[in-house]
DNA sequence: ATGATAAGGTCAAAGAAAGTCAAAGACAAA
DNA sequence: TTTGTCTTTGACTTTCTTTGACCTTATCAT
């Protein structure tokens, strides 16, 4: 493991403590590393861009910092908000939809996203009379998402 | 014997002792066996691909590194012929066997095999008649499962 | 205001690994 | 002997990390 990735565990681990928001001196960090100021922007680039789910904010001159805030929503809290925003019945399309966002947050990962959207096919319920196709699709969905979090 | 098929039998020999994942160092192992560094992705390419049973993931730069997985039974093979094994109609006990075994082989994730199994409940089949509900199991399972080869 | 001081930011060069590819070697089968 | 396959080697490439010189912005005394 390299210092980046010392680094980047290091505030992983204050985010945990610190609940999502953390306020930091580049030059303290740098120092306690004993490396120069600049990897720790590099370490931001790096490993705390938006893509990863963070906000980086800075402030220069005296009294600045460096604030890090974890934006992800956590897993279990997204998940339980979808379960509960599904209705009596749900279309293919709508399924479908949510399914992608949640791949999208990273609450799911491709093979459980692939799962989910195969199993709420119209091609894999051919067998339920489209009256109640919604309905059945409704409850799949609910049990199989109740049972990720 | 060569000294690939030497580089070889000590990874496999490494593996067993680490559990099935290694991760080790391009540099130190040419050293080890004084060949140059290219001859280790020679012997990850033939003797440690894919169609071997191993996924090999490497990072390059300072702390770069080789990690080696040895995955039990070729994947889509092990799938497609549960596939193929599923009837008309599955009921809830064997799809749950199925499943299972699937995972012990590492062919399913945990969070799929959950969302598997989930869906393929009886809880989450109530909405249909106990005559069909068969026959809606064996459907949705080859449809989920098809989609994750 | 203004200059000193205290932060953080940028960027490019150097360093550290791993990857690619093609040429050369070894060796068995035809 | 020729041919084909597998192996070995090394020059060159790509990717990721570390470092340092220089830049910008904010605060605080004077």
């Amino acid at each position: 493991m390299g210092i980046s990735d010392l680094i980047a565990s290091f505030i992983r681990d204050s985010l945990d403590d610190a609940d999502g928001v953390l306020e930091l001196r580049r030059n303290d960090l740098a120092e306690r590393f004993h490396c120069v100021p600049s990897q720790i922007n590099y370490v931001m680039s790096t490993r705390f861009s938006p893509e990863h789910g963070y906000i980086v904010e800075s402030r220069r001159g005296g009294g600045g910092y460096i604030r890090i805030t974890r934006v992800q929503v956590d897993r279990p809290t997204l998940l339980m908000s979808v379960i509960n925003s599904i209705g009596e019945s749900i279309d293919q399309q709508s399924a479908d939809a949510i399914v992608r966002n949640l791949a999208d947050a990273d609450a799911l990962n491709t093979e459980a996203a692939n799962l989910l959207l195969s199993a709420l096919s119209d091609a894999a319920l051919r067998s339920v009379p489209s009256a109640q196709r919604g309905a059945l699709r409704a409850d799949l969905m609910r049990q199989m998402l109740i049972h990720s979090v």
